[in-house]
DNA sequence: CGGAGCTCCTGGGGGC
DNA sequence: TGCCCCCAGGAGCTCC
């Protein structure tokens, strides 16, 4: 389940591996994987052959690679577990190869690979900023220059909802995944149910503050990963589950003071909080 | 129009 | 062993 660390370090990858380089051929092998390309699977391919793309850019987790004609891009999304592996051509076809972008020059070429097809791919124009229409209403991630906090913080304020279910909204701030979310009010100590019209100036700051801490500790270490299904562009699979304080540690002693970590059902999934660190407003909201 | 809930999808794992 | 059901989750969509 790559979260933005993880989808940066994929980013670079594609920066390191495909720029620059003419795009000869492309099978979608999986109509899904394309889905939000209106024209179907063969404009798709037809769009990029003969292309190259010339700079690898990411919004939250979107990730979008414009092409040397300056107008489109392919923009797409990971979902839950889609891979961009660069490989030889020669390499046999993984189980759940959806897309095979192969280039003029040969090896290496690019696959999108995604066992449960969350993810997926389409050709869109720009804008003027450059930044493909179909995501142009995502907010900035807060590891991106242009993310502005004191209108986050003013925003956050204004909603009248849960501060998890906040967090969770790409267009108030992108990037932020349920396991990030959950670190981040730990290292906060606020409760996910905590109604975000209640929250003090200092929590907010002091949320945003976590948020980036989380996502920067998890870049330090080269992406994290819980999941074996996550694998970077190069196909090594990151593996830092060590430096998780509460996601998915239901029953395990917090490592601030010990109380055992509770789960609760969350929006058809889950929220991992601490009882004594975290406890719940009483005027709660989800 | 903001907020909330539903849906898409697959395979691992637990229960029986 | 095999079958069934639950679970994981981002974000687009629909409804109120």
């Amino acid at each position: 389940m790559p979260e933005l660390p993880e989808v940066e370090v994929v980013r670079r990858g594609l920066e390191a591996h495909v720029l620059g380089r003419e795009i000869a051929k492309v099978d979608v092998l999986h109509p899904r994987s394309v889905r939000r390309h209106p024209a179907g699977a063969r404009d798709f391919a037809d769009l990029l052959v003969n292309r190259a793309f010339v700079a690898a850019r990411r919004r939250g987790k979107y990730l979008w690679l414009p092409l040397d004609d300056d107008q489109h891009a392919v923009v797409g999304h990971l979902g839950m577990s889609g891979q961009l592996l660069v490989q030889p051509g020669a390499a046999a076809d993984e189980a759940h190869l959806r897309i095979r972008f192969a280039f003029a020059a040969g090896d290496p070429e690019l696959r999108f690979v995604d066992q449960r097809t969350f993810g997926g791919f389409a050709v869109a124009p720009m804008d003027a900023a450059g930044v493909p229409v179909p995501i142009a209403h995502i907010a900035a991630d807060p590891l991106d220059d242009a993310f502005d906090d004191a209108r986050f913080l003013e925003a956050l304020r204004r909603r009248r909802t849960g501060v998890k279910r906040a967090l969770l909204d790409q267009s108030l701030i992108s990037g932020v995944g349920n396991i990030y979310a959950d670190e981040a009010l730990w290292r906060s100590r606020l409760h996910y149910a905590r109604p975000t019209e209640t929250l003090r100036r200092s929590e907010a700051v002091r949320l945003l503050s976590a948020v980036r801490e989380v996502m920067a500790a998890a870049l330090d270490h080269g992406g994290t990963s819980f999941d074996h299904l996550y694998v970077n562009v190069n196909g090594e699979s990151g593996y830092f589950d060590r430096s998780l304080d509460v996601y998915g540690r239901a029953g395990l002693s917090c490592r601030r003071c010990e109380a055992p970590i509770r789960r609760d059902p969350f929006m058809n999934r889950s929220s991992f909080t601490c009882p004594t660190c975290q406890p719940r407003p009483r005027r709660a909201r989800w």
